[in-house]
DNA sequence: TTTCGAGATTGTAGCGCTCTAAACGTCAAG
DNA sequence: CTTGACGTTTAGAGCGCTACAATCTCGAAA
């Protein structure tokens, strides 16, 4: 296991150390000749450039450590994506902390890679304080995705909620419908901004006395609960909004046990566009968040402070976009109300 | 940015950097009274190791690379969540790298953990060559998940698909089934294998004129699809076994929209058991493969080659379970072809 | 021919840490 | 009082590389 080094390629090479560190370093000054000769040395030893060496030395590491908050959320490989792709255009490399869906976890993961000294920090969906990224501020630029934060040290990159709630009920009502109820995501992170948001678009259409939020927790049978809940009503929603595709999948599944039919007794909508919304039995109107966006936006914000050398904090706010599949359609509700009254 | 370094540690608590080397490692032979006045010392700098010069000193990094296949399947999540736990205990970190489902990507996530001189590599679902694994095993110790490996360097933690394949024709014989096809993977990975095994463990069963495989790609639609080739057969089968999940979900659609009963008209099996599967709507009835053992036993291995100096390759074989769900019951076969005879 | 300068190459001092061997008490036994 | 042993501390030589300044080369201009 004993690796060749930049020594060995020089002798091998006839040449210095110097020159092999500027022909692995891509340098252009550099004669042809010599650039073949170290480069064919390198290659018969097997040569591999110790980046720990060569890091140490040059003080920059040119590496993004990726902290996300938990790795089984699909959530996050898209934004990973949008990371990788940029960090790779600028010829930084990354490296992904798994914060296993804990404080403690992300903590752990930044100081690994505080440690490591990274140049970069770009922390997704992190749910430590606000102090711990200050102070992982001091020794690395730091971008965080999902979250707000207050320091100057700090870049964010968000979505923009109320415009996210907004498009669902601006979708809704185009289609006719007024009685939207709203399945929230209880204490989960987020919930609070879609339903205030969902509330405030409620106003904005001038259905404030429609407003019916009942509670879920963004789980499958926390929508399905709570659908349940809603068609126990003496008035009946015609349109569903959960707080995420999950619960929406619960909410639908009730709504189909119940014998009414999606979208034409009831329409529901989620929010997140996961992998579940897209598939063809479910085929979920929802909320698109562009998640490659948000992963290349913060690597973009990281690399100013890294590179260009900015001080001031930036906030992105990202515009989600609506997604329309088969579980919204034309409300039934006014031919009805017809037939009553007549 | 500019951290404080050992030196600096050294000279506020008025020791050597040997001594705070020591501290820093924890190492025993340190009295008391330095550890106190050199721990004192780091927390009031704000010192944190450098992990690049460490690592270059001491030629270990006691850090694993892991490079998943694809970041975006959850089956990855879980096998991470094994290693890592396995490796904390045993006081490793690891870092993770995303192949972004291409042997490029592979490629480059690995040479970058070599690069950073990472004490071991764990590959999940790689695709690369087994030349390009055996050229990392020469620098660090590798160890594979889900996939085969001949070199005496490398080794492998699998799961048995004979014995998942079998477990699902099984519970399907004793549920009365007997024509039971099968949409298969394709060209996919591991897709021969689950096949091969569907086939045998047919004729196991006497079943071997029953042998009817449809092709599939593991997809939604793929599924959909070969599941409304079966449907057109003149005898159409009874019970359905997808290669995966998502293939399952895809078949039940067709099945569903064709207004046949799941399970009573034709049931249903998939494989691997995601997310997917467990969900209430879907119930589907699958293979569940230990991911989190995947991942244990793989650092397990990989440690054995590291600090115990094993060089023999050792192959491991985790055992699958049957996960009953509600999309698998009688088969209702019998008795119609009773009244067909009558 | 001499001079000059741009490009190519090299020597070497670190980067911040670990590790080995040696040095330094300190104290009980001789 | 000397010696030896033991536990603690330290000096200093690297680890493999980069960065900077210095040096070398060689053709073109004077």
């Amino acid at each position: 296991m004993a690796q060749p080094t930049m020594q060995q390629v020089a002798e091998a090479a006839g040449v210095s150390t110097a020159l092999v560190s500027l022909v692995m370093r891509g340098a252009p000054n550099v004669s042809d000749m010599r650039r073949a000769l170290v480069l064919k040395a390198a290659e018969e030893l097997g040569y591999r450039p110790n980046v720990l060496a060569r890091n140490l030395a040059s003080r920059r590491t040119r590496t993004l450590g990726v902290v996300v908050n938990d790795l089984h959320n699909p959530f996050f490989a898209e934004i990973i994506d949008g990371i990788q792709s940029a960090a790779e255009a600028n010829g930084y490399r990354i490296l992904i902390g798994n914060g296993q869906h804990s404080r403690r976890g992300e903590s752990d993961a930044i100081e690994t890679f505080l440690q490591l000294r990274v140049d970069g920090l770009i922390l997704a969906g992190a749910v430590v304080t606000e102090d711990e990224m200050e102070r992982a501020a001091k020794s690395a630029a730091v971008v965080a995705i999902g979250r707000t934060a207050a320091s100057r040290e700090i870049d964010t990159v968000n979505c923009d909620e109320s415009v996210g709630t907004r498009l669902v009920i601006d979708h809704l009502v185009g289609l006719g419908h007024r009685r939207i109820s709203h399945i929230d995501g209880g204490s989960g992170a987020g919930a609070a901004n879609r339903r205030l948001g969902y509330e405030e678009s409620m106003r904005e259409f001038g259905l404030g006395e429609f407003i019916n939020t009942v509670r879920g927790d963004f789980s499958e049978s926390g929508g399905y609960n709570a659908a349940d809940e809603l068609l126990t009503l003496h008035q009946r929603p015609t349109a569903i909004f959960a707080a995420n595709d999950l619960s929406a999948a619960g909410a639908l599944d009730r709504v189909e046990d119940a014998g009414l039919e999606v979208p034409s007794d009831v329409a529901i909508v989620g929010y997140d566009n996961t992998g579940l919304a897209a598939m063809h039995h479910l085929s979920l109107t929802t909320i698109n968040q562009p998640r490659g966006v948000f992963g290349r936006i913060a690597t973009e914000l990281i690399l100013e402070r890294i590179d260009d050398g900015r001080t001031t904090a930036v906030h992105h706010v990202v515009a989600p976009t609506l997604v329309v599949r088969k579980t919204s359609g034309p409300s039934t509700e006014t031919s009805r109300e017809e037939e009553i009254l007549v």
